[in-house]
DNA sequence: ACCTGAACACCGTTCAAGT
DNA sequence: ACCTGAACACCGTTCAAGT
């Protein structure tokens, strides 16, 4: 997984209809492009539509990976064990032989999210180049499983955690030891390498919950310029600097702004560390 | 509201069974303490057990700041529009006359919940001691509300934004606007306050919503000196610096954290401030 | 061994009907 | 005017039964 998300264009998403922002659809590396077809068949469940023919026995991975994939195209509210088998061509039921149940099944998408991150090139599991570089390629290989699951980061984000030393986005004890293991070899004694880790931690998910939530938010009538054009939404004639700054604020800097604020985190974080080992 | 949630003790909170992790009861300001005969009420639910006697009329505000009672006693997951109604003594159906539906309601207690910093005696509508302080001070207000509804809090955070404008976890016009005038009166010009806008909110996000969600984590055998003293729960022996530091990773320091990173955060605002007014 | 039908308890929501 | 009963379509989940 290498596709440049990098990129901060792209231009904020349009999502008319509450509750139901199908963002961009993401559907890249993992296969089983299955669930795609289940699009928009929200009320046309058409009999005997899959094909029974050379199905691929169930898999507790590739229900994981179909749930990931039916969360991203439809939404996590879309997401049901009923329709969730349906996309795999088999009856609900089937799944429980492979999950325990609906709930330990968005533990596993977690899971498996932050997985991604493993096969993410980019992402050292040990620093060669200083622990600044090594801390960049770690913001940086979350940002992009963040911004290649929009509809599913605020699972990671917000799924209770199992244990007081994983902290959302970070939340597998791989990361974890990888984190403290990276900084403890650059020289960071252990007080500073677990500040390190709250204040790495925090700065993440503020930035990106952020930026996944504004990828659906609505952008209002005035960017697009409207052909019809409702004269206001809602009346905003309170709210002087909110109508003045609109534009500035429904830009879309986040890219740049998360290098600034990564860079500045680093300098924090250097401040932190012990000056033993140069 | 002015109940000092700033002591940061107050310990880790335990919680043993996934997902039905009972935080501390927080049944204080919003009256209606009818929720409370609901709790454990699970499996039992006896008939005509609400005395229909002296009930005080159903109205919008009364079912929404029952329904925040009743996640801050539940939990999100348990609330449930038959058992709201089971709770204000009345069917299910009768909340549809006074709200449109689940997803609505589940707005209408963000809403609830930010405007609860309204009352915040220490939040300021506009700056009187500069721009620090004031930002401090609604720092600190946004703080409290989040631990005085930790089970409410990842609403706040997740639920989708009806504009770009409006960030998480500050997502009413009336407090950006406050906001965006506050550092406007304090010599911002328009770009350096809306860069403050968004580098306060995801600072805000990212903190608030870890120390909330380190609330409901399990804190681990270790810290208790448990009884029975289970070996370990996972085998942690491929993670040697997570063990050694798990101590230091499972320390609450939240409230020191927050302060120290928030007087970063406003160093950094400072340096985007426009020189133009002293 | 793997999947399904039928069933259960529970949802959100609608609407005609009660008082 | 305000609440409810009954009903509908949909859930998650269990389990005996099918192949």
């Amino acid at each position: 997984m290498e596709n440049g998300v990098s990129r901060d264009a792209e231009g904020p998403r349009r999502s008319r209809g509450r509750g139901s922002g199908h963002w961009g659809t993401t559907t890249e590396e993992r296969g089983s492009a299955v669930v795609d077809e289940a699009v928009d068949a929200d009320a046309e469940v058409v009999a005997g539509r899959e094909p029974p023919s050379a199905r691929q026995p169930l898999s507790r991975d590739r229900i994981v990976a179909a749930a990931l994939d039916f969360i991203d195209s439809q939404g996590l509210a879309g997401l049901t064990m009923r329709r969730l088998g349906q996309a795999l061509g088999v009856e609900a039921m089937s799944l429980y032989r492979y999950v325990p149940g609906r709930e330990d099944l968005l533990d596993a998408v977690v899971e498996a999210i932050i997985a991604d991150m493993q096969s993410d090139e980019d992402v050292l599991r040990t620093p060669d180049h200083g622990w600044q570089d090594f801390l960049q390629r770690l913001a940086h290989g979350v940002r992009r499983v963040a911004l290649a699951h929009p509809a599913a980061f605020p699972l990671v984000a917000s799924r209770p955690v199992e244990a007081p030393w994983l902290r959302p986005p970070l939340r597998s004890l791989e990361w974890v030891e990888a984190f403290l293991a990276g900084l403890h070899d650059e020289g960071f004694d252990d007080a500073s390498a677990v500040g390190a880790y709250r204040a790495f931690t925090s700065f993440l998910l503020g930035h990106l919950l952020l930026e996944v939530s504004a990828l659906g938010a609505d952008v209002g009538p005035l960017d697009v310029l409207e052909e019809d054009a409702e004269p206001e939404r809602d009346d905003l004639t309170e709210y002087p600097l909110v109508v003045r700054l609109r534009a500035a604020l429904s830009e879309d800097h986040s890219a740049v702004e998360f290098e600034e604020a990564l860079e500045e985190l680093l300098g924090r974080i250097a401040s932190m560390r012990s000056a033993k080992t140069p």
